[in-house]
RNA sequence: GGGGGUGUAGCGAAGCUGGUUAUCGCGCCGGCCUGUCAAGCCGGAGAUCGCGGGUUCAAUCCCCGUCACUCCCGCCA
């Protein structure tokens, strides 16, 4: 290489002609007419046109026509101001175009798979495939650059902050709770493994015992579970952990940090303190322990209007213990067709409703399959608590309270969809607070909501043994827009508390030595009262880059079957290999 | 583990109540062209219709299975 670059390909402005410049990057389209070839080029920063012309560039201009997309090359050349009427404003450097006096063609392309400057709607097994070229996608490098740029800005805050920086291993101990572990055999240990970390938690809590008092690391975590679009097998948590505070201390921290992210990322001014809204709230008024609160659309429960209805489906959920709820949609009765309503049976499918129903308010007064079923008494009720007028639409779902609350949820999202409701350039934060210790498992036996080093709520502790799954427990997730983007808690720092959470865990004291030995260990030599917190940086780079999928916000995700199509990881391995390792394997064929 | 969607040339799509040369656009290759800007014009190559099996005189199309990608439920302390 010869010709390195004087200037990116993104700034050249009308202040810079008469310069001579160099400029390296990769050829977008190149527009050879005989005569003058235009050429764009790129590279990290921006395009830049590029012009043989016989006259001024000699044989470059011979070199010029074979010149194909995605080429590498370096040139030479004088910036002019483009002839009157031949800028181009859908590029930044358009007042201008590079005269080329010198040229190098440093590297070939193969053809490539698909266009590397519109690589939107190709199917992801192609882009995956070839993510290096996704990669050179305008999208997928401001994505990367965003990236980059939150890291710093969190790195910056939590310092700032007189936060440490601290890495913990990578190969850990198997954890009994949770997430499926990702394994890794111990070589020099025969029949033994390390298991890829589900999160830093118990390094950050030992952290806080070793008097570091506030620890920050940007953490790859591993779940080996089934994926989601806002899922990957391995992911990124800022993760926070804090000594001599309490869940305020940790809020404001996370307040602060993600408020000056903001800032800095989208230069969007959001308010703290965050609201709150506890968890019990959150299900029963918006269907969702992670709720959108950029609009309204909040669930009411009409359980009671209708205790007494002769209507079968009401009177069957009522008195097998369920609920009746109901959102009114006021005023978005002309926006939505009889059909719009039908279609929205499927989508509580998934969660096992068995459909909803609905009613049209309109100046003839309202109109619906159901509402022939209805006392007069109770169309009244109704109206009233629900504050229904002409124009309004109510949309009822009755059943268990878990299936009404989820088919419900579904439906505010994804009418709020459909009616353009959520502002997308609103960031709307919201702390979900009040979180049960403990929910009860298919045997009724109480689990972890949030993890089992989750502190009881002060005023709960003596309930604790008597009645654990009335306990609430000191928790709390922050949600974005409708996405949980993190969640934390304050810490039980007592041995004593923390052997007893276990026990009513049904982890029994044996056990509790042998997987948490360490940490009942570490808190008898003067654990300090501590907590914190762990962001979802994937999750947040998402809803800031307005994607709804979090392969866009990762330079080389995984497939739905957690692939990586471009390494093609997971792969096979030398048989000698799983002998060093002491492993058998056993492939679903070979198994009788 | 379960349910939905997709798979046709390098890419994006059409075709299909079953009919013999599988269509279009982009890209690619060749030619022409001195101001284009995801240039234009002319010509050309390129497809075991994801894979396997079945039904049929005949399958891209119907049936069964399977693989890959994707969305969702379960799962994700």
């Amino acid at each position: 290489m010869r010709l390195y670059r004087t200037h990116s390909c993104g700034e050249l402005r009308s202040a810079d002609i008469g310069k001579t410049v160099t400029l390296n990057g990769w050829a977008a389209s190149c527009r050879d007419h005989g005569g003058v070839t235009f050429i764009d080029l790129y590279d990290r920063w921006g395009i830049t046109q590029i012009v043989f012309d016989p006259e001024h560039s000699g044989e470059m201009h011979q070199a010029a026509h074979a010149v194909r997309s995605q080429y590498v090359l370096a040139v030479q050349g004088e910036v002019r101001r483009r002839p009157e009427g031949m800028e181009n404003e859908a590029i930044e450097t358009g007042e201008i175009d590079v005269y080329v006096t010198d040229f190098e063609l440093l590297n070939v392309s193969a053809t490539p798979p698909f266009d590397v400057l519109h690589a939107g709607m190709i199917h992801a097994e192609t882009r995956l495939k070839h993510r290096y070229l996704e990669l050179r996608s305008p999208k997928l490098q401001h994505a990367m650059v965003m990236r980059s740029r939150a890291m710093q800005v969190i790195r910056k805050n939590l310092c700032s902050r007189d936060f440490l920086e601290i890495e913990t291993p990578i190969l850990g101990r198997a954890t009994p709770e949770g997430a499926r572990d990702y394994l890794v055999p111990s070589r020099v240990n025969p029949g033994k493994f390390y298991a890829l970390p589900q999160s830093p938690q118990l390094y950050k809590q030992s952290l806080m015992v070793s008097g570091m008092e506030r620890y920050f690391q940007i953490a790859k975590c591993f779940r080996d579970e089934d994926l989601r679009s806002d899922r990957q097998p391995e992911f990124t948590q800022v993760d926070i952990e804090m000594s001599f505070t309490g869940k305020e201390g940790v809020m404001e921290v996370t307040e602060g940090l993600l408020a000056d992210l903001m800032a800095e990322i989208c230069g969007a001014a959001v308010e703290t303190p965050f609201p709150r809204i506890s968890f019990t709230d959150a299900m029963l008024k918006y269907g969702s322990d992670s709720p959108d609160m950029r609009y309204g659309l909040e669930i009411s429960d009409v359980t009671e209007v209708f205790r007494d209805t002769k209507f079968g489906v009401f009177k069957q959920a009522a008195k097998a213990g369920g609920v009746i709820r109901c959102i009114n949609l006021k005023g978005y009765s002309a926006d939505l067709s009889r059909k719009d309503l039908d279609d929205l049976t499927p989508l509580v499918k998934p969660y096992r409703g068995k459909g909803i129903a609905w009613i049209r308010m309109t100046e003839q007064g309202p109109q619906s399959p159901i509402i022939k079923f209805f006392t007069d008494e109770e169309s009244d009720h109704l109206y009233r608590t629900m504050d229904a007028e002409a124009g309004d639409v109510i949309i009822f779902a009755a059943d268990s309270e878990k299936i009404v609350s989820q088919s419900l949820g579904a439906l505010r999202a994804h009418l709020a969809r459909k009616l353009g409701l959520a502002d997308s350039g609103r960031y709307s934060f919201v702390w979900v607070t009040d979180f049960p210790l403990f929910e009860a498992d298919e045997s009724g036996r109480p689990s972890p909501m949030h993890h089992p080093f989750t502190a009881p709520a002060e005023q709960d502790a003596d309930i604790l043994e008597s009645d654990p799954l009335a306990a609430s427990s000191d928790a709390y997730d922050i949600v974005l827009n409708g996405s949980e983007i993190g969640g934390g808690s304050i810490r039980i720092h007592s041995a004593e508390i923390q052997q007893k959470v276990f026990s009513l865990l049904g982890i029994d004291e044996q056990e509790a030595r042998e997987k948490f030995g360490f940490l009942l260990d570490a808190l008898q030599y003067g654990a300090p009262p501590h907590g914190g917190i762990a962001l979802g940086l994937d999750r947040i780079m998402m809803v800031l880059l307005g994607t709804d999928s979090i392969r866009d916000v990762i330079a080389f995700p995984k497939t739905q079957k957690a692939s990586c199509l471009m390494t093609g990881a997971p792969g096979h391995v030398p048989q000698e290999q799983l002998d060093e390792l002491h492993i058998e394997s056993f492939p679903p064929d070979d198994i009788e």
